[in-house]
DNA sequence: TTTCGATGGTGAGGCAGTTCACACAGCCGC
DNA sequence: GCGGCTGTGTGAACTGCCTCACCATCGAAA
């Protein structure tokens, strides 16, 4: 009943067609487009820990999950890191660099072996230009983002660090329930979701642990007590 | 040659029209296009402090500031408060609800008396589907503002009061050189913008001032030495 | 004119979280 | 099976910033 991290070849649920024909961005396309647009894409394994993109490089495309999980963080000059933003499976990155042609302005790091899609700018750009009904979509891609990004401002400015461990414990194991509620990440990412030293955030852990609520086993979470994070994240304190 | 607060009437410098007809969003428009728009657009004038949409409010419409300025916030259960962006004479903001229809996600209030621009989402949606390059230049707009957003993460988790006082000190006297380098804000609407306290804010701005970097008024900052201000947002730390 | 709210100024004390310095366990590659 | 790296656990000392408790001043409203 371990956490598994990972290290297995990722399965290929899902080609390449198929998340396009899936994900919400292309779903109601016709046919021959997604197959011409399919004609477009290349796929890249990565290993856990490779740098997918880094800090200032040219933004040469859009980045899909097909399996995985890809962490996009900024490291400070003395070697802080945080977490911006995480994706997984079927989810779509890199977004910002190909629509408006500017720098990364982010590293994107895979946090367990990969398999990507990448389509290039110089391919795309033209396509959505054809596409206005595409572009909306990406509109309201951009519209979460912007939603995701103001919150997370929020939550550094008035949460504490209990609030915002449980609060992240709960998003990252989300979607499962009960005894599977578990999630493959090491403390210190976690530390960098949430903006605090690793000693701090392992202390909270800790402290969670020993009352039962979270189980810890290296490189992975369980949540065993959902509601008591639930009610730490609304009440913006640890009234346990 | 101190600084207004602009409580006088604001000089109605440009009328709708010329707005749109000079904002990069509808430069490239064909006339009749854009005084079809004008046709929708309604002027609202506003006095220093009022509260233009309220979190939660439905989104109905797109804004832009003719006259005067704007600050978009979010308070925290506490009664805290946290500047989000401003906006100031031609800039357009509101666009997030008026793009994906969903509720406010901040406050929007006036910093100074305003002349604001509004258009209703029902009127402004239609047009936006047959108008492909407006979707891009709005498109455009999110991603410069999901760049900001991410920046300020950066900022609040990596920079010290310090650091960030003197970056928001340039960036709002920016544009502006030599003696007339200020700006009419409160030290309590500063030290929401760099999510820090009042009072800590205050004491940094004293200890510059009494460098003779910057001049405090009620109501405003003059920089005076922009150059010791840069070293320290580029130092990150106080190294005079 | 008086009052009152908003703004600015200041010090004392406290605390959440950092930093540093370890120690120890698994796991990987060789 | 042996280093070495990564992930975790923990306490002591430090500190940047907050909170609190004031006071002074200005401007506008009553």
């Amino acid at each position: 009943m371990s956490i598994s991290r990972a290290k297995q070849a990722p399965q290929r649920t899902r080609d390449k067609l198929s998340l396009l024909r899936s994900h919400p961005l292309f779903r109601d396309l016709p046919g021959p487009v997604i197959e011409h647009l399919g004609s477009y894409m290349k796929t890249r394994r990565v290993a856990r820990g490779t740098t997918i993109f880094s800090k200032g490089d040219p933004g040469t495309g859009l980045m899909g999950v097909l399996a995985g999980a890809v962490k996009v963080s900024v490291a400070s000059a003395e070697g802080k890191d945080i977490v911006l933003n995480t994706f997984r499976e079927g989810d779509i990155f890199g977004e910002i660099a190909l629509l408006d042609g500017r720098p990364r302005t982010a590293d994107a790091i895979a946090m367990a072996d990969c398999e990507l899609i990448v389509i290039e700018r110089r391919d795309f750009v033209p396509f959505l230009g054809s596409h206005p009904d595409v572009m909306l979509k990406f509109i309201e891609i951009l519209c979460s983002r912007l939603r995701h990004t103001s919150e997370q401002v929020q939550d550094i400015t008035f949460l504490n660090l209990p609030t915002r461990l449980a609060k992240t414990l709960l998003q990252l194991t989300a979607g499962e329930e009960g005894a599977r509620r578990k999630a493959a990440i090491t403390q210190r990412e976690i530390s960098q979701m949430i903006g605090m030293s690793r000693e701090s955030t392992n202390k909270q852990l800790r402290a969670w642990a020993k009352r039962g609520w979270i189980r810890l086993e290296r490189g992975g979470v369980g949540v065993t007590a959902p509601d008591k994070l639930a009610a730490i994240a609304a009440e913006g304190f640890d009234a346990s």
